[in-house]
DNA sequence: ATAGACTCCGTATCGCAGTACGTAGTCAAC
DNA sequence: GTTGACTACGTACTGCGATACGGAGTCTAT
């Protein structure tokens, strides 16, 4: 048997704040071992492996509630459900490349006309933001950050 | 003089909530026109014109932060300072886009070796995200969400 | 002059994924 | 057997950009 980890030997291996830890198992992605004689949890190298499996799965777009839904339809259909939850993320992440490749687009564009000293107005950039429609609204309904945003 | 419209007029125009209005008035990017004889504030199009302008920024990526920053260094040194922040932005959003494409390429590898039904383990994806190291951090150091996460 | 719409303002809440904090208990090493 | 590090747990706070709520006041049209 290994279930000789404390909390803090599973953060470490996995990289992640104690907290972190704890916060998966208040929200259910986590499971709780039972407290062991004196009032410690001990953890197995399994609590490990799915903290990492965790971390994965949101490096590619995967909110901690779609990594619960991945966690959760083990066995059986799960590589079909989780292929289409591959793609549509997938659907997503190209739509979101689009909506930025535009801003892109827009940013060079202002900036280029800025180079230049187009006219003589005070500054193409300010000008632009006072009065045109500068961009298309994105349609992107679900943004992901991409870990880390603290 | 046009100083006639209340925030309710306002918000329509620039097509936001009034909330959203006092908002930027309580974070200090947009004036509280003092309050005429009876209690309510009137606003003139020049306020239309800054909600305006916000929101456009806001599409190009900048935080509220960042559009106070824009609204404050007027005149002189604006547009040196304004082409400047659009520089920087455009950084980001490059830096963003790569991300996701690196994002984008993995999970079309992914997709693609469970369509193969590559050799007989139970679902290539579950497998690699249980056991590599599928993407490399991104490096993305300021994200945004383009308008509308709600 | 009164109904209904709008405004004022403060405070609370949302979504996400944690991080921080404080008190009390427990374990391992010296 | 005591010091110091670690753990358990609950609760609050962070960032960002709003949105929602509630009670009181005000304006406008009939």
């Amino acid at each position: 048997m290994d279930a000789k980890l404390t909390i803090g030997k599973v953060a470490a291996a996995a990289e992640v704040n104690v907290e972190t830890i704890r916060f998966y198992q208040r929200r259910g992605i986590l499971a709780e071992p039972p407290k062991k004689l004196g009032g410690l949890r001990y953890y197995d190298e399994a609590a490990i492996e799915r903290v990492r499996f965790i971390k994965r799965a949101q490096t590619l777009g995967f909110s901690l509630e779609e990594v619960s839904a991945l966690l959760a339809f083990q066995k059986s259909d799960a590589c079909a459900k989780t292929h289409e939850a591959a793609e549509k993320k997938l659907q997503i992440v190209e739509d979101r490349i689009r909506d930025l490749e535009r801003i892109r687009t827009t940013l060079k564009e202002l900036i280029g006309q800025c180079r230049e000293g187009t006219a003589d107005v005070s500054c193409p950039i300010i000008e632009s933001l006072l009065h045109k429609d500068v961009l298309i609204s994105s349609k992107t309904q679900q943004i992901f950050p991409v870990i880390d945003p603290h």
